[in-house]
Order: C-alpha cells, then sequence, then structure tokens
DNA sequence: TATCCACTTTAGAATTGTTCTAATCTACTT
DNA sequence: AAGTAGATTAGAACAATTCTAAAGTGGATA
C-alpha cells in the first residue's frame, strides 16, 4: 500500500475522524489511520505497526509511530491494554471489552463485553473513582 | 535494620522458607525475605525493595535485587502483578486475588478474592488452557 | 495564492527498567 | 580443609519509550 493509493472518499473519512479527534489531518496520519481502522478491529505495538508501514512502502519514522499512536490514544480512537510489562498493546476497539493474553505468543484476542460477566465488585476506596475495570484471561498452549 | 538485628529464631525461619523453595540460605537473600515477608503483605518494585533495603543499611546490588525477586518469583514465594507498562509490581500475597490500581500513586491495593465475583467466563479457545484470570480495577482520585 | 505560524515530523540522543557478562565470592559437600 | 556449584557484583548491554531541537507542512490569513 502507499498513500497515494487511497481513494478521495478513504483520504475524506480518516480526514474526518482525525479532525473530530482534534487532530489535524497529515499524510503520515491518515497512512498509519488507514492501517489502523481501515478493516476491523486490531491490536498493534509501536513496533508491528513500524514494520507493517515499513512493508507498505511508508517510511515513518519510529517517533512518529509513538507520537501518533500516543495521540490516537489521548484521543479516545484507540485504547491501550497492559498485559506485558516491557510492551504496549493498542487495540483499535475502543469499546469496553476484555481480553484473553497467550503469553507464549505474546498474542491478545478481543473477548466480547457480554462474555465475561463480573457479578459483585468491591467499592472504590473513599476519596477514589472507579475508572475501569480491566479483565485479562491469561492461557497457556494445551 | 541490619542483617545482625535478625534473631536466630527469624533466621531459622526465613532460612526454612528458602530451603522450602529450593533456594540456599545466603546473607541477601534472608535480608530481602526478612524485608518482603516480616510483616504481612507487601507490593513492592525492583526500586522500591531496593531502595528499602539501602535504608536499612544493607548494600546489595541492583542486580542482586532483580535476581532474588525473580528467584522469588519462579519458587512461588512471590506473585507478580502487571498494571504499568514499564514497571512491575511483586506482592508478597500469593494467593489468589486481584488489585486496585491508583494511576496517579502507581499504588496497588489488594482486593480479596471474595469482593469479586466473577459471573460467566469465556470458554478458552480450543488448544488452549485457561492459566489464570486478573482483574484490576482503576482508580481515580476523585 | 503567497505568507506565516503553530503544529508535525524527524534523526538521533537520552532515559528507564531490566537482563547479561564474567570475575569474585560463599554455602555446602566430601 | 578443599573443591565446586551456585550466588553476588559492578558495569556493560539491551529494549522500549520519550525527549530534543532542527527542518518541514497544513491551513488560516491577508
Amino acid at each position: 500500500m502507499n498513500f497515494d493509493a487511497l481513494t478521495p472518499e478513504q483520504v475524506g473519512q480518516l480526514s474526518g475522524k482525525l479532525r473530530a479527534a482534534g487532530l489535524r489531518s497529515t499524510r503520515p496520519r491518515l497512512a498509519l489511520a488507514h492501517l489502523l481502522f481501515g478493516a476491523g478491529n486490531r491490536h498493534v505495538t509501536a513496533e508491528t505497526l513500524h514494520e507493517e508501514a515499513r512493508k507498505a512502502g511508508l517510511s515513518i519514522s519510529q517517533a512518529t509511530i509513538y507520537n501518533t499512536l500516543n495521540q490516537f490514544l489521548s484521543a479516545g480512537l484507540l485504547s491501550e491494554v497492559i498485559v506485558d510489562h516491557a510492551r504496549s498493546y493498542f487495540d483499535t476497539n475502543v469499546t469496553e471489552h476484555h481480553h484473553f493474553f497467550i503469553e507464549d505468543e505474546a498474542k491478545l484476542i478481543d473477548i466480547p463485553l457480554e462474555e465475561v460477566v463480573l457479578g459483585t465488585l468491591p467499592n472504590a476506596p473513599s476519596g477514589y473513582d472507579l475508572s475501569g475495570v480491566d479483565v485479562v484471561i491469561r492461557l497457556d498452549r494445551r
């Protein structure tokens, strides 16, 4: 893929998404947005996305990959999953949901929200608000 | 605290614990075990433990702190909680339980197992076994 | 449509947390 | 007491991420 391969419709749609998030529509952001949001939900690390961009013939610096992922994250276009110290996983699925994590393969799989039923949760200690609940189900190869 | 301040009883007890875990009872391990297991359940990072050892007048290298935490971890004397990329938290509570995580303060609080009631969980994908469930409840200061 | 300026991107350096290396030391066996 | 496997250490190495500061660019303005 090449940035110039995007159709005007795709560019329009992705630009709109970026602008709606308060971000300027720039060439690198459009290209990365296309990789991230172009087809279904994705899990990427900075490294996998950088590699993917490289294979697509895009030359985007590592710093820009990190900057862009973090901007998308604070704009709410991505969510972050922490399952492994030493590596952040970014998830294009920003709805509330949980994860399987296969340690051997360092691979994440989404679990739809309704498949994890949380019964009772403790109250937040006084002075604090509950800001989110992450459930990670760890898997071993049988 | 100083290693030599440990009573023979304490040394005997901690040595036993180390040996039961298949680890030789050495001076640095005894001292760290005393800090970790001497009083109630603790959450430490390599850095906080190193600092604590330094304050206690022990000179133990950073490498030994990391080695020891990892040895205790694989011996089952500690468990690891992952809530924050870039930093591992070791928990002296090795029973199954969950955590509150206060992001602003980078602080962990144990949640007793019975306070988190998990209802339905999805089945593990075929070829995999469920190896554990981690629930992290994130808190914001109100 | 040319100019300008705030925002972006970049290469490379810096930082942070962690692990490795290989030399020295020590607990335990014989 | 001597030997040896295992432990400890300082410092180097490593990996993921962030910072810096210089050059580039989108888009508002005249």
